[in-house]
DNA sequence: TACAATAAGGACCAATTGGTCCAAAATAAG
DNA sequence: CTTATTTTGGACCAATTGGTCCTTATTGTA
């Protein structure tokens, strides 16, 4: 058995500049070349190592979703607790709206905004990439309930969704380029509702 | 002086047409071929009345926000109460979260997605378009607050802002296939954090 | 060192992109 | 009925789109 030769990038490696690349230009904005030269991979590496643009974009979505699930949980076990950790998550989305990644809002977010339902493989993306954050925020109520930090009384499911609605429509003003000052009292507000 | 030959369709009804192409399909997704045939004009007509795809998109733009803001208006005008209209706006949004325009989310917001703050000209049609609702959300709040609908120490444009991202939130998860029961208790938590 | 296997460079492709331009058609005023 | 003015259809355009394919380069193994 032989090896051939190895491969001179990283898969990852390009994978995580694609997927920034379609976070911040969307899905139909970003071409071919705008991918390769973020990719810094050539045209014959990119068919061969990925398939197509769309085969592409299906990955960067479960690696964006998997990226976010894995830091949201993170962030969630090492919190004091639950509920601070709610309240963290939306102050970081305020405190990062201007500079840093938040200015391109949520990429599970923007592709349901770009593609409404006529494709189904990213209708199911993006369907199984709000499923995921919304379990992570379901799992945060609950034990914020267990721990008396939210009313037992709320229904943690339409809270979950709540949040994750919120979470969408803030990162979207973030990136309309709302003030920081805005953005804050609009958290302040969305989690009220928790009280 | 002469007039010359009349033209054959409507502008207003092919800007129409076309604003309900870049609602549906967004700005870059949208094809010329895509507009002439949504608006039943020649691509001569196209050019001549209306200069450019992107010319044609300001336009829609703008069109799309007057008739939001007239349409908001006129609902607030006959509504029994200012704290109702709010009520009613929302509930509308999980109404027509399958059907009718609901599924395409709001224009404003999907351009603010799909383009961040790279194009300057789109950049302000955003922010204007956000300031018209904002403002009537405003005019809503400081109604229902003299009411007594609305504690008076709630601040109204934080309010409004507040509602402003929970709209674009909820018409994002209406587009990307949330079922109406879901965004029915997403409305109501919502407006919970006005009492 | 020859060979098998894979990667990379880049020529090439049909289709589509937004956009221009010209000639023909239609109309109202004179 | 001519003429000035405008609209319309469609030919045409360069540039770009996503994608294929062939050649060359580079490696580990035998």
């Amino acid at each position: 058995m032989t090896t051939g030769r190895p491969r001179e990038f990283d898969t990852n490696q390009a994978l995580a500049a694609a997927m920034h690349q379609f976070w911040q230009q969307g899905y139909t904005a970003t071409s071919l070349q705008d991918l390769l030269k973020a990719m810094q991979i050539s045209k014959s590496s990119f068919y061969q190592t990925f398939g197509s643009k769309h085969a592409l974009f299906q990955r960067c979505m479960e690696h964006y979703r998997n990226t976010l699930e894995d830091s949201m949980l993170a962030h969630l076990q090492k919190s004091p607790s639950a509920r601070q950790f709610i309240d963290a998550t939306f102050r970081a989305i305020s405190d990062n709206g201007q500079d840093g990644d938040g200015q391109f809002g949520c990429l599970i977010m923007n592709t349901a905004s770009e593609f409404a339902q006529d494709d189904p493989v990213v209708a199911k993306l993006v369907r199984t990439g709000t499923e995921k954050i919304h379990t992570v925020f379901l799992h945060a109520i609950k034990r914020a309930q267990a721990d008396g930090e939210i009313p037992g009384d709320k229904n943690p499911e339409a809270l979950a969704s709540y949040l994750l609605s919120s979470m969408g429509g803030l990162r979207t003003m973030a990136k309309a380029g709302t003030a920081r000052k805005t953005l804050e009292e609009i958290v302040k507000i969305t989690l009220s509702a928790l009280d």
